[in-house]
DNA sequence: ATGGCTGTTGATAACGTCTCTCATACTTAC
DNA sequence: GTAAGTATGAGAGACGTTATCAACAGCCAT
C-alpha cells in the first residue's frame, strides 16, 4: 500500500466527507450509506466502505474501533475519547482532558512501541435509562 | 433473561473454564475453540461461544470488547488495561494504575449513567517490530 | 430404577458486517 | 483523440457470531 499517487476528490467522496460533517454522532458505515443515498441513490455500499476505509487511512476522518460488532467514524480527528452505551450502542464524545503522557507510562511497562490509546466509557444513555427495565450487557 | 434457575457446571464449561485459565494471552473463542478440542474434540464452536458469552454474562470471565473484528475473553476479572498490537492483533495486559476517579469526571460532562471504563492502547509488539518494515493500519 | 422435567449439546443454517472481484465508466496526461 | 490509470456499482464471498432444533444428560419425585 504505496502513499497513493492521487487520490481524486470524486462526487461520491465529497458527499460522504459532506454527511459525515453533518452529524455528530458516530455513524456507523450503514448509516453513513443510508444518509449518502438520500442525495446519491445509486452509490454501492461497498463505494462507502471503501472511502470510509481510504479517508481514514489518510487521516481525514477517524475510524472508531470501538465495542460493539461495527466500526463507527467521525469526522473531528483531534484526539478525545468515548461513551458507548450499553443498551442501544450508540457513541457519544466525552469532553474530558487527553493524557498524553500514559502512553509513556504504558511504554514502560511493556514490549511495545506505544502509538497512542483510547479510554471508552460505557454507561447507558439518557434514553435507555427511561425505557421500562431491562437486562443490558455490559 | 431471569437469574438462571440453575446453571449446571458440565464437562464442556469446567474445560473452557481450565483451557482459559491456563493462558495469559486473551484468546478469541476461535483459539478456545481450537484449545478445548484438543481435549474434548466433538465440542461443537456454538457451545464454546455459548458458554463464553454465558460465562461473561455471570462475570466468572471477562469479555473484552476491544478493537478488531473479533471478540476476546479473558480469566482475569479484575480490572485492568491493554494494549493492542496494530501488526498482528494481539492483546497484552498494561499494569498500570486503574483510574477509577475518571468515570466521576466522566458523568459530569455527558448525560450517562457510567459503568466504567477501558484503555485501551495501541502500538507494535516485538515480534511485529522485527519483521521488515510493512504498512500497518492503525 | 423409572419417568418426566429441564438445561445442554452438537450440527447446521442463518445472519450482519465487511471485503473482494470485475466489467464498465470516468479522468488525466499526452 | 487515445491510452493509462483510477473509481464506480453490483454482486459474490469471507468472516465472526448467533439462532434453531432434535437428541441427550442430569436431577428430582415417586
Amino acid at each position: 500500500m504505496q502513499p497513493r499517487a492521487q487520490m481524486r476528490l470524486t462526487t461520491q467522496r465529497q458527499i460522504i466527507l459532506e454527511e459525515l460533517g453533518k452529524v455528530t454522532s458516530h455513524p456507523t458505515a450503514n448509516e453513513v450509506y443510508d444518509m449518502v443515498r438520500l442525495r446519491l441513490p445509486r452509490i454501492g455500499l461497498g463505494t462507502v466502505y471503501r472511502n470510509l476505509e481510504l479517508m481514514a487511512d489518510s487521516g481525514i476522518i477517524l475510524k472508531l474501533e470501538v465495542g460493539g460488532t461495527q466500526k463507527r467514524f467521525d469526522a473531528i480527528v483531534t484526539p478525545h475519547y468515548h461513551i458507548r452505551c450499553a443498551g442501544c450502542g450508540r457513541v457519544d464524545d466525552i469532553d474530558i482532558a487527553v493524557q498524553e503522557q500514559i502512553n509513556a507510562v504504558a511504554a514502560e511497562v511493556c514490549d511495545y512501541q506505544v502509538f497512542g490509546h483510547h479510554i471508552e466509557f460505557s454507561g447507558l444513555c439518557r434514553g435507555c435509562r427511561e425505557k421500562t427495565p431491562q437486562i443490558y450487557r455490559h
